[in-house]
Formats: structure tokens, C-alpha cells, sequence
DNA sequence: GGAGTAAGTTTTACTACGAAAGATATTCGA
DNA sequence: TCGAATATCTTTCGTAGTAAAACTTACTCC
């Protein structure tokens, strides 16, 4: 039995070792053959490397993969064993806390919610640990938490900067470790759903792409060369108020026409409310564009085009292979989809290659579940 | 002495004797204990590596670091021998040739120029092998040719488009070795211009930077993660038509105030001749916005805010710690710095770590330069 | 049931590395 | 003028990681 004790991280693992347990964990079972294709390594160094692994619980022999019939000795697939280890994911908004529960592969397995009536650091930090403490009991083996906000988080796990929570220089992470006694890491939410994408998701085929988020907010995230691009500004909304339509809405900053105006939930609730004198949610509003109303038609598809126009900067500068769409107002994408080609189209150099487009699960589930997933990287690359 | 002959590229030195070759290259003489920090290997694996390629003639012991007393034996700088080889580059424009010689170091050691009164792939490529000739007559050791243009460029060298020339699919390279007997290398000037920047320029010291080029184009280059982004649509002005100024004049198609109608040197002149009626060139307009003039200030002025908007789009995507200001109307940054400035930090958020802005020396040598280095990247790394 | 094929294993020799101890060349203080 | 201190560079030696090649295993196809 896999001990349930305190978490050992992946980083004891040598160079190599360590290379080949992350390429099992991200691209599913493989063969020695496969891997050594993949690495470059020689076969006779797979049997040696790969032994101490199997031995010592990390990976499996994986069933025979059932449908290939090739002549040949059959190959052997590798695995990890996903539920080994779980990890709680959680992502704290202005109004409310998210959690899941995940596998090692980062697959939910479970998920809660809890209301924020109070946003002093320790009210917020009750809450987070209470719900971190609900969840990790419907799971065998919780190895670490993650937790995810707007704002500036330091490499130390101090949130330097929350605007929605309005919080300067919190030592989140402390806190809560206090709370759970458990490993806790804290990231910026765009940056954690970026690598949630790189290394689980819809980025996971591509060495470069971007993301970008629209809900309560609109944020960017790029990996280039398989690493996500860093830096003290990264992930804290930098084109929030980048202008989209000359013609469009002002955002609360008096931006006329700024991605947060013409893109974030909120505005687009309060532009369809100015119109009708009744407060619809953002989901009605998709709905009632969808249905063919005449009002909501002409917001949502002003948002769409905004948006191609946005991906169209990003990806002029950032190159991608792909843009994926995500962030809890992302049904936009479909919603909208012709009016956000048409507006990314107009923006593309007619000669360029556009990047694929792909639209992400929305939801809170997703913003929590990238969480978990800066818990898994950093106990699988101890940082 | 140095062998003189066919070119041996460094790509025969394994990994580690590579790795260490390159640092003294692009860092200038470092002693053995340097190189031994930098690289994170043992003392005593640099006197074993560092043995051989000084017997080849690779490396010199360079004299003593004169200044610095310290305690302890004095250290023994290693160095490359810069003018062992000599590389050519050369620009290709829509109207003329610029071609320069550089060491290995990429100093520039004579230049020399051309019109270019046919813009046929054979009549240009006798053009640039004449200058070629020229300028590889100057100095022994001529190890490689290097030429950027702008448009795209397969990995063959083959220049799939280029729009300045008119050009669709011209075997560029191998016109050119026909021609020049010697290893040519065709490269996009704006990626060329980036590369040199990496290397040998504003850009040595940071793994994540951005140039923009202003000229007769506009280019973005970006690097990050110690690399070039690139990618088929790199390099290509996918912003020459990114709007930056909603009451700007048009470019040529149609576009109201984006880059090229902003900040092109041709867009500039014509702005300013429509006003006053008489031809003046962007070097005559820089100088009379600086004397005062108030036409050519205020043209000028609005370009410098909208270079700072682009410079704002490109730093907010890309997150680089400088963003280089390049190409030859760069000195519009210097001339309109105030402007640049102001539509700089408007696009910024008020929160974020502002980028650091380095202006390169401007003119059609620099680009030339880049086109080098390409060259000696290619003799170096051995792609 | 044998030929063919490819995966996985074992053996062997080699290379690259770090650690540690030694050699060398300087500054600094007595 | 002579150690003491200090840092670079060199040498030696043991170890770990590697490829190459020969071998074993387990399947398909004829």
C-alpha cells in the first residue's frame, strides 16, 4: 500500500527518472519503446531507469493496450497509478470559494462551494479551510491544496495584491496552512488555468499557445517553448482595459470600448439591463441571443467581435498555435462564434496563418481545478 | 594558424564543450572559474574540457584581466579569437543593397551599398553576389553569408513572399550560392534583427525581451525563454495594421490610424508633404520637429504616442523585461520620447512593472548586421 | 510449427562528471 | 622578506549514466 503519510514529492527522482514519470503522467501510458522514442534514450536505459519506478510503486504495467495487433513482441504500457494521490483545487472569488478534489491526473472527482458573506483574510481563510476540510474527506490520500485568485501572488505564497477582495500583502498560504496542516500553494487564477491547460488541457499537443479568460474579468495567459511566459505583471489582466470598439460601452475607468466593457459578465449584464429596465444573468442573456432576441443579439455579438479582436492581438504578438477561450463567461465563444470570427479575421493579417480556436469547459469548476493542478506541479516538480 | 579553408562549423563539439564555446562568444572572456559558475559544472570539468578547444585554436588565453586585484591566483580568461572568421550581411529592400562584414563577435568592419534598379530574383541576386564579392575581398576568412528581407522565408531559403519585391517563391539561397560560391543563409530581417539583439545586443542580458521596428515597415520580434518566438506567421508585421489612433490618417489600405498609417517613414513623409506641399524625408522631418517646427511636431508627436501605444500591446501580451525600439526610423523614439512616453504608460495598467525601453542605433548597417548574425548563428549552432 | 517482427532485458565497455586533494600564483599583513 | 590567506587551476579517482550489441520473449502471419 501506497504509504498515506506526509507527501513525498516526485523531486528525489534523478534527471532522468524524474523526465520520464512526468512524460507518463502527461501523455498517458506508455510503452519503454514509446518513451525511449520520446527521450531519446536508448532501450537498454529504459529497462534500467523505468525498473526502480516500477518497483517502487510509481508506475504500473499497465494492461496490454488491447486494440493493436501488430507483429512483434506486444509492448508493455506504463502508468501512473491517478489516484494515488489527490489534491484539492480551490479558486476564491469575490462573492464565493470553489473547490475540487482531483486525481493526479487532474481529474475531478469531486466539488463544493461556499458562499463569502466576509472578505477579511482570516474570514476567507475559515471558509477556504473548511471547505478544503469537507472535501479532502471524501478522498483517500489529499497530497496538497491549491488555491487560485485575481491578483498578484508572491513566489512565497503571500497575495500582494487582490483587488476583488481588496487585500494588499496577505500571507495567504500561512494561513491556511495553519488551518488545514496540509502542503498549500497560491497562485494567480489566470496563470493556474494556463498550466492547467498546458499540462491537462486543450494545450496540452502544443509547445505554444494562449489563453484567454472572460468572466468577472478578462485575463491572458501564453506558454511559449512549453513554458508559461512569467514576470512580475503576468497574469494580472494587462489587456483588461486594451480598447476593442471605439463605439462600445465605457467600463467603470470611463475606457470607452475596453475589453472589461465590452467582455467581463458584469457588463454585459448591466448593458442588457440599461436597455430592458430588468436584470437578466449573464446565462439569460446567452440564452435570450441565442433564442434570437433582438437586444441581446446585438450585445453578445458586440462582445463576440471584441473578443476575435482580442485574440487577434494576442495572437499577432504572442504567435500561438492555438487559442483556447476559457473562464466562466467562455459560452460566449459559441454564443457569439460568428461575430468573434468575423472580428478575428478583420484583425489577422489576410496573408497569416490564423491559430485554432478552442473553447474551454466554463464554469467555476474549472478555475478550481486549475488550482489543483499548481498543487500536482508542485509536488511533482517540487517547487 | 588558423586553417583558412572550408568552414569547420562548431556543431562537431559535444554538448557540453558547445555549450561552453557559445557562453564565451556571447559573454565576452570569462576565466575557467566563471565559466564553471555560470555553467554549473566542477572546476575540474572545465580544465578538461576547456583543454581541447584551446589546442584547436578556439580558444585563446586572453591576458590578464588588467584591473582587478584580488586575492587569490589570478584567473585566466578564455576567449574566442573574433576575427578568425568573418561573416557578411546583407539587407535586401525595395530600392537598394546594404551589406556589411563583422567579426565572429558580430562587430561591424566595413560596410558598402547598392541600388537597386531591377527587382527581378536573377538581377537582384547578381546584385547582392557583386556586393558580396566586394565586401569578402576586404577580409580574409569570410566564413558565411548571411541575407534578410523582409517577408517569409522557408527553412530551405527559399523566399516564399515578399512583398517589397514582388517576389512569390524565389530560391533565393541557392541563387546565391551559385552565385557567390559560399554558404548563404536567408533569413526575415525582423527575426534577423531579433536574433542579433539576443546576442550581441540590447537583448544579451535578458532571457525575455521585445523589439519593434519602425522603417518602412513595422515588425515585432519577441524572445522569450532565452528563444526567438517563431512560428510561420513570425515576422511578418501581422501589427502593421493594428489600429492605434482612431483620428490618425489611413494607410494605403484604408486602415484609420493603425501602425503603418502612424509610423512608417513613407506614411510620415507623405503626412507632412500634404501639409506643406513640398517633399521633405524622414530624416528632414525628425530634424524639424526637434528645431520646433509645429507641422512636423505635431506628426511627429502623434507618432510617438501611437509607437508607445504599440510598444504598450506588445509589452502587456509578451511581458518582456525591455522592449527595444529598432529599425531605421527608431529615432522617432529618441525625438518624440515624451509622447512615446505618454501613449505608453496610458495603455498600461497603472499596477504593472513598466517595461525598460532601449533605443538600438538605427540605420540600414544595423539590419545588415542582423543578416550576419544570422550567419554566425548558423556557422555556431550548425543548423 | 516455423519465419518474421518488434519489445524488452542483459551484458559490456565507455564516457562524463563531481569530489577531493594538490599545485600555482597572487595579495596581505607581520 | 617571509609566511598566511585566498582563489584559480590541475590532477586523480570513483561513480553514475549511457549506447551498443547480443540476447530473450511474445506475439502475428503464413
Amino acid at each position: 500500500m501506497v504509504t498515506s503519510g506526509t507527501a513525498q514529492p516526485w523531486v528525489p527522482l534523478a534527471g532522468q527518472s524524474h523526465r520520464l514519470a512526468l512524460e507518463v503522467l502527461l501523455h498517458g501510458p506508455l510503452s519503454r519503446a514509446e518513451l525511449a522514442r520520446r527521450t531519446d534514450l536508448s532501450a537498454g536505459s529504459l529497462t534500467r531507469l523505468t525498473k526502480p519506478l516500477v518497483e517502487a510503486g510509481l508506475l504500473v504495467e499497465a494492461g496490454p493496450g488491447a486494440g493493436d495487433l501488430r507483429p512483434g513482441r506486444p509492448s508493455q504500457p506504463l502508468d501512473i497509478v491517478p489516484d494515488a494521490h489527490h489534491f484539492v483545487g480551490v479558486k476564491i472569488t469575490g462573492d464565493a470559494v470553489h473547490g475540487v478534489v482531483t486525481t493526479l491526473r487532474a481529474d475531478v472527482v469531486a466539488s463544493a462551494r461556499r458562499p463569502l458573506d466576509a472578505r477579511t483574510p482570516p474570514e476567507v481563510a475559515d471558509v477556504v479551510a473548511d471547505l478544503v476540510h469537507e472535501l479532502a474527506g471524501q478522498v483517500p490520500n489529499v497530497t496538497a491544496v491549491g488555491v487560485s485568485l485575481g491578483g498578484h501572488v508572491l513566489p512565497d505564497g503571500t497575495v500582494q495584491r487582490a483587488p476583488f477582495l481588496g487585500w494588499t500583502d496577505v500571507p495567504l498560504k500561512q494561513l491556511l496552512e495553519e488551518r488545514t496542516v496540509r502542503p498549500v500553494v497560491v497562485a494567480n487564477d489566470v496563470l493556474a488555468l494556463t498550466e492547467a491547460t498546458h499540462w491537462f488541457g486543450e494545450g496540452r499537443a502544443h509547445s505554444q499557445f494562449a489563453l484567454v479568460t472572460v468572466g468577472a474579468g478578462v485575463g491572458v495567459g501564453v506558454v511559449a517553448h512549453d513554458r508559461l511566459l512569467a514576470g512580475p505583471n503576468a497574469g494580472l489582466g494587462l489587456l483588461g482595459h486594451h480598447a476593442l470598439d471605439p463605439l462600445g460601452p465605457p467600463c467603470p475607468l470611463g475606457h470607452r470600448g475596453c475589453a472589461t466593457a465590452m467582455l467581463t459578465t458584469g457588463s454585459i449584464e448591466r448593458q442588457v439591463a440599461a436597455a430592458r429596465g430588468d436584470l437578466l444573468s449573464y446565462g439569460e442573456v446567452l440564452d435570450l441571443a441565442d433564442a434570437g432576441d433582438e437586444l441581446a443579439r446585438r450585445v453578445v455579438d458586440d462582445a463576440g467581435r471584441a473578443l476575435g479582436r482580442l485574440v487577434a492581438v494576442v495572437s499577432n504578438v504572442a504567435l500561438p498555435e492555438v487559442v483556447v477561450l476559457g473562464g466562466e463567461g467562455a459560452r460566449l465563444a459559441h454564443v457569439a462564434r460568428a461575430a468573434l470570427d468575423a472580428g478575428l479575421a478583420g484583425d489577422l493579417d489576410p496573408l497569416a496563418e490564423p491559430p485554432a480556436l478552442a473553447v474551454q469547459a466554463a464554469g467555476f469548476d474549472a478555475w478550481a481545478r486549475g488550482a489543483a493542478v499548481i498543487a500536482i506541479q508542485t509536488y511533482v516538480l517540487g517547487r
